[in-house]
DNA sequence: ACACCAATTGCAAATGTTTTGCAATTAGTT
DNA sequence: AACTAATTGCAAAACATTTGCAATTGGTGT
């Protein structure tokens, strides 16, 4: 059921690094809480819910409130990414350190498995329709799903 | 607030006489909690909630727990499409008849007015990853959004 | 090392959406 | 008009997520 096709972090140096930087420029703690955490999500390579995250967690390391609490501020310091995938639960992934890219990704709709994908062609697209809408701050979410190789 | 850029339903009894159509064919009955359901989700041009959708409801016409459930249905005949937009509500917006063409949508995040989106350049991308990744059953899903001009 | 203070945490409870069970009602058929 | 399966309303359950608050803890300066 688990797939490593999408690559994960790469060293917990740089990442735990990071983070400890990114907290501190907006006077925030590092704790142990927090670091579990995101070295949980930089392990697992599909999206996890925040009662996943919990449950990989090594025993009794927080509660599950504050797993909610720190996702969402590693997805504020842009280190997780949210994916909404419709079924009523909301998962996250790691965003590797210098990837500020825009991405996509392939989500298999059973194991959640996912694959980045690397072009972004609907940019052009994007731009066509702002011209032709007069919306402003236009972005997109372009989510691909199907069932993985190890699922089929 | 509110947007009238994309078309809703033409008319009443073509629409009407499909749903009465569509439900005959799996022996369901056409009650008028649906028929409502179906009109006011075609009037708004916007994506509704279930909670919207039961107060444009004429008073006490039924329950917000039918509404769910027929709206459910609704889907499930292809009659109306889901939206997530991630916000922790879903939305349902009318499907007129003859689209049964794949469509994407740009979305004011502010006031959830809608506007369809004619072309989708995705497809050609979509074969590459399906190609790439040897996923089966590949679909996706692309949304669009931004803020409307009245909403500037 | 120590003290200080804001940030963090756990716990309980609230919130909000969506689902479910069941008895009463209703649409479509005979 | 009677019959029956589908539908509905109501209450309550099931979830995910958020919030309030007192107790705790990490980082900073001494």
């Amino acid at each position: 059921m688990k797939l490593s096709m999408s690559a994960g972090g790469s060293g917990d140096e740089v990442a735990a690094c990071s983070l400890q930087t990114r907290l501190s420029r907006e006077s925030k703690k590092l704790t142990g809480a927090r670091r579990e955490i995101l070295r949980v999500i930089q392990t697992e390579s599909r999206p996890l819910t925040n009662k996943e995250i919990f449950e990989l967690l090594p025993k009794r390391q927080c509660d599950l409130v504050t797993v909610y609490r720190s996702v969402q501020l590693l997805e504020s310091l842009g280190m997780v990414k949210r994916f909404v995938m419709g079924d009523g639960v909301t998962r996250f992934a790691f965003v590797s350190n210098g990837e500020n890219a825009h991405r996509h990704h392939l989500v298999c709709t059973s194991c959640k498995a996912i694959v980045e994908i690397g072009e972004c062609i609907v940019r052009d697209l994007e731009e066509r329709v702002v011209a032709k809408s007069q919306f402003k701050a236009v972005t997109h979410r372009l989510e691909f799903f199907g069932v993985c190789p190890a699922c089929q």
